[in-house]
DNA sequence: ACGAGTAAAGT
DNA sequence: ACTTTACT
């Protein structure tokens, strides 16, 4: 049969696969074949097998196969000792007591290390068998006491089948303190919208009304299981909605087993920082995981709540009720159809988002080729390291273990020189260039052939690809692992973009392979960090210090060559450089071409755009500062970078003056009117003519509040919310007034939930922050008139 | 523990 | 010096 893969999991008879069939069944599959093993690698391999051999017969260890394999380690090829278990769970155990045969656990030394023991089974057998989550695969299946058992399977192409998507989402109060109780849940799928709730109102929405939180619970469970559906969506579901419907079932007595497909319910497991639920065969994504770990850089969200992913990506916005209106709806039976409306337009917004999202997600997923329960909660350095996985597997190499918690520690401190950055010329600047490598760093991984095997390779002592003021070479004689795996991707990805350029951009073929080769972008932008990251397992400092070498080299050497060229040099920033061309563009793309002809392998530089005018700021303390600019654009769009305006640590009102007083002298040239427009601004502040929440400003706590040595504003005010009863932690973002009063300004920070609007610090506000913002912008003009 | 360094700014 | 945010 031909059997699509939707989940993965491990059992004790074996590996079991949820799937939709080509007749669009929900089947579930047991692979028993698979036999996890992990690695040995021996000083000795001899007596390392006598010694294991007597190890498993004194202890009686479960081991059914001990078998020598060659395999590929640090780029060599060595014996190792395979290790075959009676079950997974037996794993751990036996090589705990293999450990032991090494030297420094005072064993005889004929061990000298351990590989693959510490990865799920099902993990294992995706990557081992190449795999993955949303694929076809063709099995052969026999029935045995009503159970589907595999015989055979191999990997097929397919057309993807349509799975049913189900969002959710539940309304919670605390009757008493610290005692949830589900009041409300909606879901909402393709043609189907409901909620559920137990107070009887006249609703305007699909509603089951029914007599308690029990019932409720039930209903829930009991539609899901009609819905049968192979995605249940929700926001920041894993920490909050799941663990609750688990408590509350619990406590209420309802059995939710059925939630999942292998009748298990909901299986919360902790990981380092965070909790995930599970419904094992069915696939609950956590659309807020996604948001976190990919999205986030790109969005423009100064929280991450459902509410502003929903207005930015899909332009559509919750109903407005926050937790104090729910309250009183349900208490006092006021506004309760709007409460039904609130909960309900939830799970609306998470299933357009996971609509939306999925695409790019399944193809995530087939790159990392895992289920797409993980990919969708994978960070960066994840999704690196399972195609990693995938590829090591492909190459019969062993795959190398995590660094213990000691060796984090000890590889974070060492740091290395990043990218280069040139302090820009202040002011304005007309007919400005701007050129940028197409992906500087990963094409400096494939060219220079970067891994932690080629470097610094006995073989090209003289003869290898030098890095530029460093004493690292990277080998010429044989292929790294990691540059041919980020090559593969970097190479996949042009092709697509080649074929993308002809065709129609509404096209559904456009948007599949546009969708594809933006999964590919995330993957590949994130191999440079993954070889610095302290928990890669493919980790070389001296591997991202080396790429970060390559790629000062080349911006200071693209910059060399323009200004060669008559192109003024106004700014660079790592992979970008910023040229005024004084007379046609045809001067700028004559220099690119001749850069490129002259760029080794796979590094090229693109034009970004060209640009009517550019505005640079002084810094604080002399100079100009570096990373904040201006730009504006031959359509007359404001593109600008790390100014005030783009920071939420400055309240809305500075930041739309300074956004006003920028449009009033980069597009108008009004500088008059600027000036005038800063005093229109700050009178408008004196006379109370403004909304407060223009200046309420946002800081992020970064770690648990009473951490904190420093007390800052943001950090004072978190401790009042506290104080008030309301939680506060990591990760919260904090909105603050400064009020009137004595004392430093910390001290009479306070969250704008509780400050008092009358007692605000306008001129605070004024000198502080209106006045440094806008002379920020205005002050290039006031000395350098000139330029006009 | 869940990509990196460079840089600016405030308290 | 510590902390946070933004840029690439």
């Amino acid at each position: 049969m031909r059997f699509y893969l939707l989940d993965i999991d491990d059992a004790s008879e074996g590996i079991v696969l949820f799937g939709i069939t080509e007749d669009n069944r929900r089947l579930k599959l047991i692979d028993p074949n698979y036999k996890s093993s992990f690695y040995v690698l021996p000083s000795d391999t001899k007596k390392a097998i006598t010694e294991i051999q007597d190890m498993v017969k004194n202890k009686s260890l479960p081991v059914i196969e001990i078998a020598e394999e060659n395999k590929v380690l640090g780029g060599e090829e060595k014996t190792l000792i395979r290790i075959t278990t009676q079950r997974h769970q037996d794993l751990m155990k036996v090589r705990e007591e293999i450990k032991l045969l090494e030297r420094s656990r005072g064993g005889s030394g004929s061990v000298i290390d351990e590989f693959e023991y510490q990865i799920s089974a099902h993990r294992l057998y995706l990557a081992q068998k190449g795999f993955s989550a949303l694929e076809w695969l063709e099995v052969e299946a026999e029935k045995q006491n009503g159970k589907w058992i595999v015989k055979g399977i191999k990997k097929v192409e397919g057309e993807k089948p349509k799975l049913r998507i189900l969002a959710f989402d539940m309304e919670v109060i605390e009757v008493q303190r610290g005692t949830p109780s589900i009041i409300m849940i909606s879901l909402y799928g393709e043609n189907f919208a409901k909620v559920l709730t137990y107070q009887r109102a006249d609703y305007s929405v699909d509603s089951l009304v029914v007599k308690d939180e029990k019932s409720l619970i039930e209903s829930f469970i009991s539609i899901v299981n009609d819905y049968d559906p192979d995605i249940i969506a929700g926001y920041n579901t894993d920490l909050y909605d799941m663990p609750i419907l688990r408590e509350r079932a619990k406590k209420l007595k309802v059995n939710i087993n059925s939630l999942s497909r292998d009748n298990s319910g909901i299986t919360l497991s902790k990981r380092a920082r965070f909790t995930t639920a599970r419904l094992i065969g069915r696939v609950h994504i956590d659309i807020f995981n996604f948001v976190f770990n990919i999205l986030s850089p790109m969005l423009q969200s100064e929280q991450l709540t459902l509410k502003n992913v929903a207005d930015e990506l899909l332009e559509d916005t919750k109903i407005d009720m926050d937790y104090e209106d729910i309250l009183m709806a349900w208490d006092k039976g006021k506004e309760i159809d709007k409460l039904a409306r609130y909960c309900l337009k939830d799970s609306e917004l998470v299933y357009r988002l996971t609509e939306m999202l999925l695409p790019e997600l399944d193809e995530l997923t087939k790159i990392a080729g895992q289920s797409l329960f993980d990919t969708s909660r994978m960070p960066y350095s994840q999704l690196v390291e399972w195609y990693y996985i995938r590829k090591a597997k492909e190459q019969n190499r062993v795959i190398p273990n995590q660094p213990k918690f000691e060796e984090i520690k000890s590889r974070q401190q060492v740091t290395y020189e990043g990218g280069f950055v040139k302090e820009p010329e202040a002011g304005i600047h007309r007919k400005i260039a701007v050129v940028d490598f197409a992906s500087l760093y990963p094409s400096i991984i494939a060219t220079y052939n970067v891994s932690v095997e080629t470097i610094n390779c006995a073989c090209c002592k003289d003869k290898g690809y030098r890095v530029p003021r460093l004493d690292y070479w990277f080998c010429k004689e044989r292929r790294g692992f990691e540059s041919e795996a980020v090559e593969e991707l970097l190479k996949l990805r042009l092709a697509l973009k080649s074929e993308l350029k002809g065709m129609n951009k509404e096209s559904r073929e456009y948007i599949a392979l546009d969708t594809k080769q933006r999964a590919l972008k995330t993957i590949i932008n994130a191999s440079y960090g993954y070889f610095g990251y302290p928990g890669s397992r493919w980790y070389s400092k001296e591997c991202a210090e080396s790429i970060a070498a390559f790629g000062r080299f080349w911006i200071t050497e693209v910059l060399k060559r323009a200004e060669e060229r008559g192109l003024h040099v106004i700014y660079a920033d790592t992979d970008s450089a910023f040229l005024k061309y004084s007379g046609e563009k045809a001067q700028v793309m004559d220099f690119i071409r001749e850069i490129n002809d002259y760029l080794p392998g796979l590094m090229r530089l693109d034009l970004e755009d060209f640009y009517q005018k550019g505005l640079f700021v002084p810094r604080e303390k002399g100079g100009t500062a570096k990373k904040r600019y201006a730009l504006l654009d031959e359509k007359g769009k404001l593109k600008i970078r790390g100014l005030e305006i783009v920071r939420r640590d400055l309240s809305k009102y500075a930041r739309q003056t300074q956004q006003e007083i920028l449009r009033l002298c980069l597009i108008d040239e009004n500088i008059q009117g600027a000036f005038d427009y800063m005093e229109e601004r700050i009178k408008r502040l004196r006379e109370g003519d403004f909304d407060f929440r223009e200046l309420v400003v946002y800081e992020q706590l970064s770690k648990p509040v009473d951490e904190y040595k420093l007390i800052s504003p943001h950090v004072m005010a978190a401790k009042r919310l506290i104080e008030k009863g309301i939680s506060v932690g990591e990760g919260s973002v904090i909105g603050y007034l400064i009020l009137k009063g004595s004392g430093s300004i910390s001290e009479r920070a306070y969250p704008v939930e509780l400050a008092e609007m009358s007692k605000i610090d306008i001129e605070y506000y004024i000198s502080n922050q209106l006045i440094p913002v806008a002379m920020r912008v205005l002050s290039v003009f006031k000395e350098r008139e000139s330029l006009f």
